[in-house]
DNA sequence: ATGAAAGCGCTAACAC
DNA sequence: GTGTTAGCGCTTTCAT
C-alpha cells in the first residue's frame, strides 16, 4: 500500500515548482512559456511514476466536481435505463461521471435527494422531475447549477427541457384507433399532475371529443408493485366490459395491463386492442405483438446531454432557455385489427 | 446566488471556534464534553441559516468521499439495471452514493474506468468483471479499497464475491430438457471466458455427457447490435435443423433468439423448445411464455451492498474473503411441451 | 470544555 | 519562464 504521491513530490523529485507541475498539467504550459524541454521532461516523469493529481483536491479548489446528477423515476425502468446508458457514454467521453438515483416520483425523497447532489457538488443535474419540486429546484438555478429536464416538464421552472410531443401521440394514436373501428376506447394512465401525463390524457380526451365519444379513464397511483397494477387493471377491465380498446400512458402500466388482459383470459385483438405508450421488448415479442408509440430514446438522450454539456462549458453566457419537443412514431404492430 | 456558508462564518456568527462546531457535527460533543446548551445553540442556528458542511472538504481531508463505484456490463441490461435499483436503495440508506459505469465487457475500456474510479477516491467497489482486469483489481485491493464482485469471478482475485450455481443451473434446465423428451439440445452462448459462462456451459456439456447426447454450441461475441446476435441465432438454426431444443446463456441472447426464432417462423414448442437464462418480462409474457432460469435478484443485490458496507464498516477487520453461491430457480412455463 | 493552528492536494494570482 | 504562497473548507492534534 504504497504512498499515493502529490504534486508537491513530484515537484521535490524533479526540482521544479509545483506551479510549473500545475500549468503543465492544466494545459497552460504555452501561454506560460514553459520549455518544451521541461514539458517533456515532466510529463515523462509523470507517466512512469503514474501520477495522478487528487480529483478531490482540485474540486476543493476550484469548485468543479466534474460530475453529474441523474435524477430518474427509477432508474429500473428500461425506458430510463437506456436513457442513463447514453448519457453516460456521453458524459464520460467529456470527462464527466455521473451520479444517478431514483425518485420513485416521490416529491419528499426527490427534495432530500436534490440536497445531497447539491452538497456532493455536483455540477450539473439532468432531472425527470415529480410534481412539486419546482422550489427546489428553482433554488438550484438561481445559485448557478445548470439544470436540464426532461420527460416531464415544470412549467414553472424556467430552464431547458426536452420532451416529446405527448399530446400529439396519444391523439394520432386514438384517431388511429378510430379509424380502425374501435368506439369504445380505454386509457389507463397514472394518477399524476406531471405534465406528460396530463398532456398524454388531453390528446386522449381531444381525439375523443372530435368523435363525440364517452372517455373511459382509468387513473392508478403511482407504485412499483406490478400486483398494485394489475389489480387496478384487472377491476377496471371487469367493470367496463364494452371497452373494444384500451391505451396504456406509460410502459409499465402497459406490461401489467397485460398481464391483467392475460389473466382475465382476454384475447388480443379480438377481445380487446391495445396500444402503449413508450416501446418496450415486451411488446416486440409478445404473441400478439402490441402497437406501441415509440420515444426517440437516442434523440432524447441526445439531446439531453448536449444542452448541459453545453451549459456546462459556457456558464456565464445566459442562453435562450430551449424547449426541445420531439415526435413520437407509432409502431403499428398486431395488437389491433 | 448568495454566498454557502462555511463552518468559519458559522463559528463566528456564534462566537464559537471552528473546532467545537466541528466536534458538535461529527457527534463528539459527548465525548469531548461540550456543555448542552451549547450544542442546542449551534444546532439551532445550523438549522436556521441550513448551513451544510462541504463534503468535498471532507472527503479531502477525511479520505473518505462516502460513494461506491458501481461497474456492470451495460446498466441497461435490465438485470443490472435492477441491480443497480436495489444496490442504490440501500447505499443512500447508509449514506453512500453511486457513481455508475458500463464496461460493455471491453477489458481495456475497464481498466479505464476503474482508474477514473480510483481518481475519484470512491470507498469501494462493486464490479461485475470482463476477463483480464485481474491486475487492476488486485491493485486496488492491495491499496486498501474494499472491492465486491458479483455475477462472474475472478478467481485470481482474492476477495468477496457473490454469484449463482452457475453449473447446477444448466445442469438441472437440460436434465428437465431431457426429462421431457428433447434429444437434441443446443447450447446459445457468448463466446466469453468469464467463470459464469464457462460454468454455464460445463453444467449443459455435463448433462448431455451423462446421456451420451451430442453438443450443439454456438458461441458468439459479445455485441450491443441486437441484429447481430439474431443473424448468429439463426444460422446456427438454419444449420442445425436437427435441434428440438435450446438453451440460451444470458437474457439478451434469448430476447434477440427469441426474434431469430420468430424470424424463421419456427414455433415454440413445437418446432423448437427454448429455455432462457436470466428472467424477464418478455419471457413471461410473449406467447408461449418462456421458461428461464431466474436468479435471486434481490438477495444478489443485497448480499453485495452488505458485504461492501461490511468491508467499509471495519476496513481493519481482515476479514475472511466471502463466496456466497446462490441457487437460482427453473421457473417453468409454456415453451417446453 | 474550548481554541489555535497544521495540513489534506491543488490552483492561480503575484512576484521576480 | 519559474517560484512563492494564499487559500478552498474541513478535521483533529495539541495546548490551555
Amino acid at each position: 500500500m504504497k504512498k499515493k504521491l502529490s504534486i508537491n513530490d513530484i515537484a521535490k523529485s524533479l526540482n521544479v515548482s509545483v506551479t510549473t507541475i500545475s500549468f503543465i498539467l492544466n494545459g497552460h504550459a504555452e501561454e506560460k512559456r514553459i520549455s518544451d524541454e521541461l514539458v517533456q521532461r515532466v510529463q515523462k516523469y509523470i507517466a512512469e511514476v503514474g501520477y495522478k493529481p487528487n480529483s478531490l483536491a482540485r474540486s476543493l479548489r476550484t469548485g468543479k466536481s466534474h460530475t453529474i446528477g441523474l435524477m430518474v423515476e427509477d432508474i429500473s425502468n428500461p425506458f430510463f435505463a437506456n436513457i442513463a446508458r447514453m448519457i453516460e457514454d456521453n458524459a464520460y467521453k467529456n470527462g464527466y461521471k455521473i451520479l444517478y438515483c431514483s425518485t420513485d416520483n416521490d416529491t419528499e425523497k426527490t427534495k432530500d435527494l436534490i440536497q445531497m447532489f447539491q452538497e456532493r457538488h455536483v455540477d450539473g443535474y439532468i432531472i425527470a422531475p415529480p410534481e412539486g419540486v419546482e422550489t427546489e429546484i428553482n433554488t438550484l438555478i438561481s445559485s448557478g447549477s445548470p439544470v436540464v429536464l426532461f420527460d416531464r416538464n415544470l412549467p414553472e421552472v424556467n430552464t431547458d427541457y426536452v420532451g416529446i410531443d405527448n399530446y400529439g401521440s396519444t391523439y394520432n394514436a386514438i384517431n388511429h384507433l378510430i379509424s380502425r373501428g374501435y368506439r369504445n376506447i380505454g386509457f389507463v394512465t397514472l394518477s399524476s399532475l406531471q405534465s406528460q401525463m396530463q398532456e398524454r390524457m388531453q390528446g386522449y380526451e381531444s381525439a375523443l371529443a372530435e368523435h363525440n365519444m364517452y372517455q373511459h379513464i382509468k387513473e392508478i397511483p403511482y407504485s412499483n408493485e406490478p400486483d398494485d397494477i394489475i389489480k387496478h387493471v384487472s377491476a377496471f377491465l371487469m367493470r367496463k366490459k364494452e371497452l373494444d380498446a384500451v391505451l396504456f400512458g406509460t410502459n409499465y402500466l402497459a406490461v401489467n395491463g397485460l398481464r391483467a388482459i392475460y389473466n382475465l383470459g382476454l384475447k388480443i385483438p379480438d377481445d380487446l386492442a391495445v396500444i402503449a405508450f413508450d416501446d418496450h421488448d415486451v411488446f416486440q415479442l409478445s404473441n400478439p405483438s402490441i402497437t406501441a408509440i415509440t420515444q426517440p430514446i437516442k434523440e432524447i438522450s441526445g439531446e439531453v446531454i448536449n444542452l448541459l454539456l453545453n451549459k456546462l462549458k459556457s456558464p456565464l453566457k445566459q442562453k435562450k432557455v430551449q424547449t426541445l419537443i420531439l415526435d413520437t412514431t407509432l409502431q403499428i404492430r398486431k395488437s389491433l385489427r
